[in-house]
DNA sequence: CTGAAAGCGCTAACAA
DNA sequence: TTGTTAGCGCTTTCAG
């Protein structure tokens, strides 16, 4: 008989009914202990946390949802991890996080290509609150079934037409304004511009900037000199390969509307047997750690990343908390850092 | 009265009971021909799956979790994630994903630092089927309690003494081996390392390999000359500075434990007043993307990290099938990879 | 081939 | 201050 209850292999998990037996209180008690409910006596919630203790209780998370109809989850969609861009707005989520109670859903939007829709149901599926998107992503395909849901989502570094939608961005078009200014003043007036993926509004933006800036500056703006890119350092080698061969005279100067882009492109200047920046100075826009470690060190536009995903969080764990809040647009200030590839030169050459 | 059910703004989610409902059916059959059940009859199907298409039924995942047992969600542990080595091995992860009815929840370490004791609470809450540790963690502080929730775990790019544990490394000893040997043959024997952060067995076999190379080689393993870091690349930084001050004669090459310390250790080379390769080679592991990027291009060791990620994801779904397999450890092959950054000394120099 | 019914572990009124 | 009682939405026997 008493061997029935010493069998120590039962590993069945331990529940909230085991704790309320074991401190001789209902499972409504330890529950109200657990969330810190304010009405119980001192002794009964020893007795409790005793027990919980005890047992190495852990609460169950599906059905603490189920029952709460509310998951503490956010979910982070992301068109992929393998570049610092990313890692960095990920990196400001974070730490916003480790002061909330949330954790988080990780969707990379490349793992279904296409398949917007498994996703959108993977969103509806009630597991995440809320959902942060990080660009360049194709929000189009979501974001009508996410406001359809009432799921509330952020933006980051992408606007998008609706009014409805909450971004986080940066000062895009000022920021290539700036930048293209400041190698107008260095007396570049060939400046070549290869742009980010055009289905997201700061690609657009900062194609704007560059081209005001010009236009301020009273240069032509030259089309062969403005092409279309992805944001992929690969894509970024091949079009500076190609403008570097075709277009003549040569540009001096290559903005790149974010660093990755401008890394191919001193990859390929320097395949071309160019010196950056002696004889081809280059900018890029977003300053991601290693924009500070390649050689020469890039001159760029900083995004403040980080900052931009901690905002993120806050307005998004707003808008789970009060969903009837009016949609929200923040854009932080971009800022030239001024490094080692860019340099003056004589306006003749 | 008609008003009544017209009212469409009652954004109640659409539940199992509404479709079985609408077709008529029980919510058992609806189930049933959801997780394709084979014996339902054709017709029934139809009617049901009009009915969830129509009404856009989404399943709720907690629900199904806390009714099956099964979340279909597994963990992610990294320490971050603003350097592509996670990234790269997440790349893989997510590509094995892609092919399961796997979720990713992600978990930093560094969120709540020295709390380790959180994750595992969050592990254990039963959200998790499964945990993939990337390194560098310090695993004792999870693994205790892993093993006697019975979850299962795969670590990925460290090992640990328990017999009990999965892993997926590459040869480390053999990597730094070749590399070291590698080093030898171009005529250096001033050859500086610079370690890994040493609570993982990865970094420990990397050192062993680097000392049994200068062994077999016959050069004398100088203890000034190893140099414990951390996988950081400001780390490599600052030890290099400190070794290219402090030692004398200077080394003529330097072996960085992964490719992020030896980015460190050029930008310090470079600010010295010395070219790479010419003044000092420097020698990286990992091979990461920018490590082709890098100027001079990095010669490395390269880990497969998107396989290790791909294998991992596939030892621990087998994991979770069937919990009673025994502990795996893989170990895929290194590859030396070179580049730009070494080169062949006179002996005498 | 399909329905009824009993939970999964927890929260949240409502009583007491 | 605490217990009782319904569910949350789904899966899964067990009958039929």
């Amino acid at each position: 008989m008493s061997n029935r209850k010493s069998s120590p292999k039962k590993k069945q998990r331990v529940t909230i009914n085991d704790v309320a037996r074991a401190a001789g209180v209902s499972n409504a008690t330890v529950s109200r202990v657990l969330s810190e409910y304010e009405f119980v006596k001192e002794s009964t919630r020893n007795r409790v946390m005793e027990a919980v203790e005890r047992l190495g209780y852990v609460p169950n998370l599906q059905a603490r949802s189920l029952a709460s109809g509310h998951s503490q989850i956010i979910g982070l969609l992301v068109p992929n991890l393998d570049n610092s861009y990313i890692g960095t707005i990920t990196q400001g989520i974070d730490q916003e996080l480790a002061h909330s109670n949330y954790d988080v859903m990780l969707y990379t939007s490349h793992r279904h290509p296409g398949k917007e829709s498994y996703y959108v149901d993977a969103f509806a599926n009630g597991l995440t609150e809320g959902l942060l998107l990080i660009a360049p992503l194709v929000p189009a395909a979501y974001l009508d079934t996410l406001r359809a849901q009432n799921i509330p989502y952020i933006l980051i570094d992408q606007a998008d037409a609706a009014e409805s939608s909450n971004v986080v961005e940066a000062t895009n078009w000022q920021g290539a304004y700036e930048a293209t200014r400041y190698l107008c003043e260095l007396g570049h007036t060939r400046i070549a511009f290869i742009t980010g993926w055009l289905g997201v509004q700061s690609a657009i933006d900062r194609l704007e900037g560059y081209k005001a800036a010009l236009t301020d500056g009273a240069i032509p703006i030259r089309e062969e000199l403005v092409i279309q890119g992805d944001y992929q350092q690969q894509t970024g080698y091949e079009i500076t390969q190609k403008l570097l061969q075709s277009v003549d005279p040569p540009p001096t100067a290559i903005f790149a509307s974010n660093d990755l882009s401008a890394f191919g492109a001193m990859d390929a200047a320097r395949e071309a047997g160019l010196a950056i920046p002696d004889d081809l100075s280059i900018l890029g826009f977003d300053d991601i750690p290693q924009a500070s470690f390649v050689y020469p060190k890039l001159t760029t536009v900083r995004q403040p990343l980080e900052l931009m995903g901690q905002v993120a969080v806050k307005m998004l764990l707003e808008q789970i908390e009060d969903r009837s809040l009016p949609p929200q647009r923040v854009a932080l200030a971009t800022q030239l850092v001024i490094r080692d590839s860019c340099r003056r030169i004589d306006p003749t050459e």
